[in-house]
DNA sequence: ATTTCGGAAAATTTTGAAGTTTTCTTGTTT
DNA sequence: AAACAAGAAAACTTCAAAATTTTCCGAAAT
């Protein structure tokens, strides 16, 4: 039987971007070897690997470390998330055809559903796993015609590292929290069927200015 | 005796950068195992952090290639340096002080000084390492001031690729060549101190419009 | 002539152990 | 009580070889 190295890397992933491996914390190759049944050595792979998305520390001689969750990164993180997402959703505004207006507008539509069952239930957890593949599938939709692998490439790794950054954040996921949320993805939706950039960048800086 | 794998590091990422390990080519850990005098993992695990910051692919079962060049790639590149470099001088136009201005004026100076003997000397070669010091210094002296660690690391990465994708394109690299750049370098200096942020834009822009 | 199919050769990945370095503990000194 | 040093434990790194996968090449079949 042979092992493979894709479901520990997910698994870690997830478990990094949901703080289950809590920021900050040392990740031991020699622990998690154990509960994936390998040696050491390829945890020590595939923890290399995900350093390269920035979820992971790693120093030599020091080991690794789940990225370390301070207000400063988090600000830096916010900032530069900003920045991508305005130029990605700017030059897609240019560049995308009614097929980017469709696909943008169809993962709005799924996003909004599940955001809307939360607004009601008031209970977000069973939500949450849909919500989150929601709404990253509709930002990366909207940066998806910006013609630029890098730009799109950085984008999903800063995308993940403010996740993991956020989870840690405790903040009320009330039903206040979605109305806002709601209201605000609708605003990034709206400006961008409009082509009206002005109004999408702000409209992106007003859905992230809370945690700036 | 212990082997120092951050020589191992710097040495293949300068031979990435200087094409000395050709785009595209693979690069195997046993090949690279002899001449370091380690064993190959070792190359595996320098391998492994080359490919974060993008000068290295790496597939799972495929093992590694110096970062192909292709026009799409250039381009790519050279679109998203563009971006990074207007924000991060625009930031550092806003948040630089005098000690700014002073830092950002000597590694220009410095250029300066070097591609003056370029121009006049004809030959490019002897002065290679050294241009390419001072042309990176004074870059990233001019988004010194952005105050985002993350915009700067991944500038810098990029700009690595940039270098890259860049030396295996032949080019007149003769005194023509040297002339132009120079005016484009004291362009950008010269907006950056006026604090003319739309100008600096633009003279980013027309350093770097050849290569899109 | 092209495609398909083996099997051999080459390359990659994983392992477990040996070698270093760092970190922790404990006992001593100031 | 705080600072320091020595020794022990834990963790990280490297190695060389085994296991696995991919690639290559020539023969057979379409």
């Amino acid at each position: 039987m042979r092992i493979d190295t894709n479901e520990i890397y997910v698994d870690l992933q997830r478990k990094l971007i949901t703080a289950f491996l809590k920021p900050g914390s040392k990740l031991k190759p020699s622990d998690l070897q154990g509960q994936y049944g390998c040696s050491s050595n390829t945890v020590r792979d595939v923890l290399l690997r995900l350093s390269k998305v920035g979820l992971v520390d790693f120093e030599i001689q020091r080991g690794f470390r789940a990225k370390a969750s301070t207000p400063e990164l988090r600000r830096d993180v916010t900032k530069f998330r900003v920045l991508l997402e305005q130029e990605g959703a700017a030059l897609s505004m240019v560049n995308g055809g009614v097929q980017w207006e469709a696909k943008l507008s169809a993962s709005h539509h799924q996003l909004r559903h599940i955001e809307s069952q939360i607004e009601l239930g008031n209970d977000v957890q069973p939500y949450m796993d849909l919500w989150s593949d929601a709404e990253k599938e509709f930002h990366d939709t909207l940066i998806s015609s910006c013609d630029s692998p890098l730009l799109r490439e950085t984008y999903a790794n800063i995308y993940a590292q403010f996740r993991q950054q956020m989870v840690s954040q405790e903040r009320d996921f009330g039903s206040n929290y979605f109305r806002a949320i709601i209201k605000e993805h609708q605003a990034i939706l709206d400006a961008a069927i409009a082509r009206d950039v002005q109004a999408c960048r702000q409209a992106i800086y007003d859905h992230l200015k809370r945690n700036l």
